[in-house]
DNA sequence: ATTAAGTCGTACACCCATGTACGGTTTAAG
DNA sequence: CTTAAACCGTACATGGGTGTACGACTTAAT
């Protein structure tokens, strides 16, 4: 359940395990708490700290790594929701919750990440999935079902926004795993929709 | 313009102006930029270094303090635009325009604080101000004007989450700072009303 | 079977911010 | 005017993570 083709791309069949077991590794303690060291990921991945260095030159490269990892797994899972298919507020009710069941696998990464790489950097991460959000509004505000007297960039926004401001409700435990797809749903279509009159 | 009252309290005169220097230099270094160190501060503030650690005994006691007094300095403008008086829907837009200013002047602080302080602080920091949003809500349910299908707690994360996407859209220079306030004010009352049927 | 890629552990240098200790000087307070 | 509180700079100790160098061993590829 990979997505190490290019980074393992050309490299020998032990590396390439290597490198997956440290991805995941990190993704999963990094996830949990943003100190880990290096140290830490390479006990976790069953690695040399050495070799951990021999892949990823840097702490904020692994970093830089595990995060593209992720985005781009969301980034399938998005797509694989077909969002171009049927009328867009359907598409965008299955879009949030295909983006959610990812999200929540990851519930602390988001902050940790934003903490040590920086604003900037995760707009530019995310850059390519939130294309495909703003797309997807656009078609609908074309449609007429989406309004348009928002900019379309903050109503992207707003999405990315609460999404993961759900995971963050999760993750502290003021809300159900369960109950946030739906909640999501209605939220997210109350501002999306156009107002009554 | 100072809230520093409680911080310099039995405080000799100039220990208490030195307190007040860097606390708002330590906001406004950190609003910008989360990786200044003790030594920026003191000499922002102009203060030795040894007399910041004599006020504030470790960097994260520093950082909390700057926390606390803009989160209370957010507290008190809000208290000032009266959120108990007239209809909750209209206090409610008195009260994120309120917000806002505030928001506006400190816009990187929360993710720095966030970074470095961890959400759980975060939160307990922010509790008091989410207090009075939530109280105003719940009065806005009673009154009918706003929807009572989705939990409480959510809204009020809703509000809290957007607010500071919102300052970073202003950050980033996506939206100007002037736009926002409508664009707020008009999101955030599209998620408390009532739905259409 | 040979070779090159990969891995391992240990060890080291480094950096830089944090936090403390000291002794001397200024300044507010009564 | 006297005193104690508060200030100053400099200097030092510390720590912990980062990144590199090495030499030896193991494993995949052809």
């Amino acid at each position: 359940m990979g997505s190490h083709q290019q980074a393992a791309a050309g490299k020998r069949a032990d590396a390439a395990r290597n490198i997956a077991a440290i991805t995941d590794a990190a993704l999963d303690l990094f996830s949990r708490d943003r100190t880990v060291s290096m140290a830490d990921v390479a006990r976790a991945a069953g690695v040399g700290r050495v070799t951990l260095y021999a892949h990823f030159p840097s702490r904020e490269a692994l970093l830089d790594a595990v995060l593209a990892a992720a985005i781009e797994q969301a980034d399938r899972a998005l797509d694989a929701c077909s969002p171009e298919e049927g009328p867009a507020d359907e598409a965008f009710a299955r879009l949030v919750r295909s983006a959610w069941s990812i999200l929540d696998k990851h519930r602390g990464l988001h902050v940790n990440a934003l903490a040590e790489l920086g604003t900037d950097r995760m707009r530019a991460g995310h850059a390519p999935t939130l294309g495909r959000v703003e797309r997807l509004i656009a078609r609908g505000q074309a449609e007429g079902v989406f309004r348009t007297d928002l900019p379309l960039t903050w109503l992207v926004t707003t999405v990315y926004s609460l999404l993961h401001a759900a995971a963050a409700e999760a993750d502290s435990g003021l809300l159900t795993p369960e109950a946030l797809p739906a909640v999501l749903e209605t939220t997210l279509l109350a501002i999306l929709r156009p107002p009554l009159t």
